[in-house]
RNA sequence: GUCCCCUUCGUCUAGAGGCCUAGGACACCGCCCUUUCACGGCGAUAACACGAGUUCGAAUCUCGUAGGGGACGCCA
């Protein structure tokens, strides 16, 4: 019965409106990891449903916001692919519509202006938290039937308040978190408008809200205690009330909330540190939200697949090493030729020369099995790029007094076998039963003399990676090299 | 202080009254593979915050307690 209510009201819905969601930060520092996941949730949320998902700057604190950030924030996204079909829209734009609705509001009796000065407030809010009273505005120049209000003072400059409801209660059954609701008593006369005459955040996006006719708020939980008011303000302009979804905030690794002091929390860094946009995403689809015991998937398929209801209201731990692993399953996953062109960058970057031999693509098709990011690919691939010189302490451990004849041999034997891995194993087997030795005793001096690292992939690929007569120079080179 | 929210392995989570002697994933540990280190494969350890209640039966519903978080701006 239930299943067939919900479906039935899904298809009423569905029939009758598009979802629209925004995502609507405040431009006043990069796209950090949290504000990353609520633009995927509400993104994926409008994608799912074939909706649209609009990009709104809220930046109206003209003290605070900052066209870099802004562009930081369009970086982010862009990084983490999620396009918005309308917008960006910033406030700071819509001005003329603020004050017209504010005006009106006035006009109706539903908001007025306040001549308490901020030093009066600010004494008022200190002296209530002495009583253990939570700090709120007194009513002073509320209106109210019958009431005499003071003068006016000539020398204060008044806000716009809005007149909330004094009794009942505002509810809403949030999608996450459930049904909420708030007393209207515990609400005061917010601002809507500044002494400047410049329009409030919990006005604004009302006013946008409405106006860009949002279908769902997904956002951060730190606005569950704005939610009564919107929807109070919504109500008194007679516009629809959306459905609020709020999410929990996500923790740092460290389990204490995400601050800069905890290294990568602009999204850019993991671009920077070698995480995959894909990576990112899926794992930040993971944290909050999960699809049974999925743990991999596509975009694509967590757009089909994404929903409020399997939503966590709990915070979640951010934690890299899952990231990492996820950041490897994706880097085995990407093209050779791709990832090359992304090493490559990177290698750039250091002020290395990639050249032709050997073959980029070649390298880190070997390599990228073993590594979690794109730079550890970039560290374990650099050596084949530069002028190398191992480590002598390394060199001298390795090249051991019964190896040496080996390695002379095999560079000899190397000069004229076939150029494959399947010859190069045969040759390094040959050698090592002529010499009767185990295989690490030549291959780790083979390892350290092409690659100054002990830990390489199998070393006949690593061998047959490079060119023969690279192959011939680094063993002469490093052979010679040897401390009496 | 007041209001609001949260609480399942170390971490992310499954879980919608019997399918739960609680499942998966990351990490950790062990074994296997092995030419080093990884990868990979297999396995082990590990959790329903606590207390009442409702019920034949509760991780799941209710209440309380404890702990944690958020909000309380002429910031957003």
């Amino acid at each position: 019965m239930r299943a067939f209510i919900c479906l039935h009201f899904k298809l009423f819905q569905g029939i009758n409106m598009t979802v629209r969601t925004r995502f609507a930060p405040s431009p006043t520092g990069y796209l950090h990891i949290g504000g990353a996941r609520t633009a995927l949730f509400s993104w994926a949320y409008a994608r799912k449903h074939g909706g649209i998902f609009i990009l709104r700057i809220e930046d109206t604190d003209v003290e605070r916001s900052t066209p870099e950030a802004v562009q930081a924030i369009l970086d982010g996204m862009a990084w983490l692919r999620l396009n918005y079909d309308e917008g960006p829209f910033y406030q700071m734009q819509r001005m003329p519509r603020y004050k017209e609705v504010i005006q009106q509001m006035l006009a109706e009796g539903k908001a007025y202006y306040c001549y308490t000065s901020s030093v009066e407030l600010d004494d008022m809010r200190e002296a209530q938290r002495a009583r253990g009273e939570k700090p709120r505005y007194d009513g002073t120049w509320r209106p109210e039937p019958g009431k005499i209000l003071p003068p006016v003072p000539a020398d204060v400059k008044p806000v716009v308040r809005f007149k909330n409801q004094t009794e009942g209660v505002v509810a809403w059954d949030d999608m996450v978190k459930g049904r909420i609701e708030f007393s209207n008593a515990e609400l005061d006369d917010l601002i809507i408008a500044r002494s400047d005459g410049t329009p409030t955040y919990n006005f604004c996006v009302v006013v946008d809200d409405w106006d860009m006719g949002i279908t769902h708020v997904i956002r951060g939980d730190d606005h569950v205690n704005n939610t009564p008011r919107q929807i109070n303000i919504l109500k008194a302009l007679g516009a629809t009330v959306p459905n609020y979804a709020h999410l929990s905030m996500i923790l740092g690794d460290d389990g204490t909330k995400l601050s800069k002091r905890h290294g990568a929390v602009s999204v850019m860094q993991y671009d920077e540190d070698g995480y995959l946009p894909e990576a990112v995403i899926n794992y930040l689809a993971r944290l909050g939200w999960s699809h049974g015991d999925d743990e991999m998937f596509s975009v694509e398929q967590f757009c089909q697949w994404f929903d409020l209801d399997h939503i966590t209201p709990s915070a979640a731990q951010f934690n890299t090493e899952k990231l990492k692993w996820l950041n490897s399953h994706y880097l085995k996953q990407t093209d050779n030729g791709k990832l090359a062109e992304m090493v490559r960058l990177r290698l750039e970057a250091r002020g290395i020369t990639v050249g032709d031999t050997p073959a980029l693509a070649a390298v880190v098709g070997l390599y990228k099995e073993r590594v979690a990011t794109l730079n550890e690919l970039a560290d374990a691939v650099e050596v084949f790029y530069i002028d190398l010189h191992p480590d002598q302490a390394l060199l001298d451990a390795q090249l051991s007094a019964e190896a040496m004849p080996a390695l002379r041999d095999l560079a000899e034997k190397f000069g004229n076998c076939n150029w494959d891995t399947a010859a190069i194993a045969a040759v390094i087997k040959e050698v090592i039963g002529q010499h009767g030795l185990k295989m690490p005793k030549l291959a780790m001096p083979l390892r350290v003399m092409l690659t100054g690292q002990t830990q390489t992939p199998s070393v006949d690929a690593l061998v047959a990676l490079f060119p023969r007569e690279m192959v011939l120079q680094r063993i002469e080179t490093n052979l010679a090299k040897k401390s009496a």
